[in-house]
DNA sequence: TACCAGGTAAAAA
DNA sequence: TTTTTACATGGT
């Protein structure tokens, strides 16, 4: 039993529904009531514990996975004490305490992901990636690494579409996976020339570049107000209000507030 | 059966 | 410059 040190609060239950909701997710794969994630070619298992978080095995590159995945870096108590002030994160946000964003832990992965999704919905979205990520990804266990660019870029266009990827979204996904991208250089940007670097690239609106920025980078301010399901999200809970206009209401806590408000919605807090 | 779903780039106006 | 269109799959 491998005990990862992990901040409260934490409910590992609430941070782990994305991976329930959508569909079948064979790089972040839910079985037996647990997370499994492949890390440098090994299968992690991570489930709830008392007083923590489970990682089989633990070591030092699982305990950091294991951080980055579940949204260890992301500060909660700064995030309550806002929403307290604020009437509708005030009565959103303490139902869900102890939510955590999982995070995209890679880059290149982030991003393919992010295209997968783009118009579709998500369900047939995670579809599609678990083709992708099954036919190019590596098994480690019962679970798959996400596939490397490397791989990537050795198919074909006709080989995605085969996937159900449009012609358009397979040029995108090779474009990427062909290119020398230097993404983990992104980091150390500011939010707006990381989003200024990525919808440079073919298939990168700022859509794209907003989650990124949100679920790889976990920048507090990133607010996806292109996002469909966000504007649904603030619709329900602010009334026709400009969903740019109430991100500036919650900064510098957009991040967490985009995700407290789609896990609000989702859940349905307040109804 | 249609229609919509956590967009984007390119064509047309 | 702004508006319209094509895109592919899965759920309802």
């Amino acid at each position: 039993m491998g005990l990862l040190n992990f901040p409260e609060p934490y409910d590992f239950d609430l941070s782990t529904a994305r991976y329930r909701r959508w569909g079948r997710d064979p790089a972040n794969l839910w079985e037996d009531d647990a997370l499994w994630r492949a890390v440098d070619g090994r299968e992690m298992r991570v489930a709830a514990l008392d007083g923590g978080v489970d990682v089989e095995p633990l070591d030092a590159a699982t305990g950091a996975a294991a951080r980055k995945l579940l949204g260890a870096e992301f500060e909660l108590d700064p995030f309550y004490a806002f929403a307290a002030t604020e009437p509708v994160l005030a009565r959103v946000v303490p139902p869900l305490r102890g939510l955590r964003p999982p995070l995209a832990p890679d880059p290149f992965e982030s991003l393919v992901t992010s295209i997968t999704a783009q118009q579709v919905s998500l369900h047939a979205a995670f579809a599609i990636r678990a083709r992708l990520i099954e036919s190019y990804g590596v098994r480690a266990g019962r679970v798959y690494a996400f596939p490397t660019a490397e791989r990537l870029a050795l198919s074909s266009e006709e080989d995605l579409v085969a996937l159900g990827f449009s012609r358009r979204k397979a040029e995108y996904t090779l474009g990427l996976a062909r290119a020398d991208l230097g993404l983990t250089e992104l980091a150390a940007l500011e939010d707006e020339a990381v989003k200024a670097r990525l919808v440079e690239l073919r298939g990168i609106g700022e859509w794209t570049a907003d989650w990124f920025l949100a679920r790889h980078l976990a920048r507090p301010r990133a607010w996806p107000a292109g996002d469909l399901a966000l504007r649904k999200a603030v619709a329900h809970f602010y009334g026709d209000a400009d969903v740019r206009a109430v991100g500036e209401r919650l900064d510098p806590f957009q991040n967490l507030s985009a995700h407290y408000l789609l896990a609000g919605l989702y859940a349905g807090v307040g109804s």
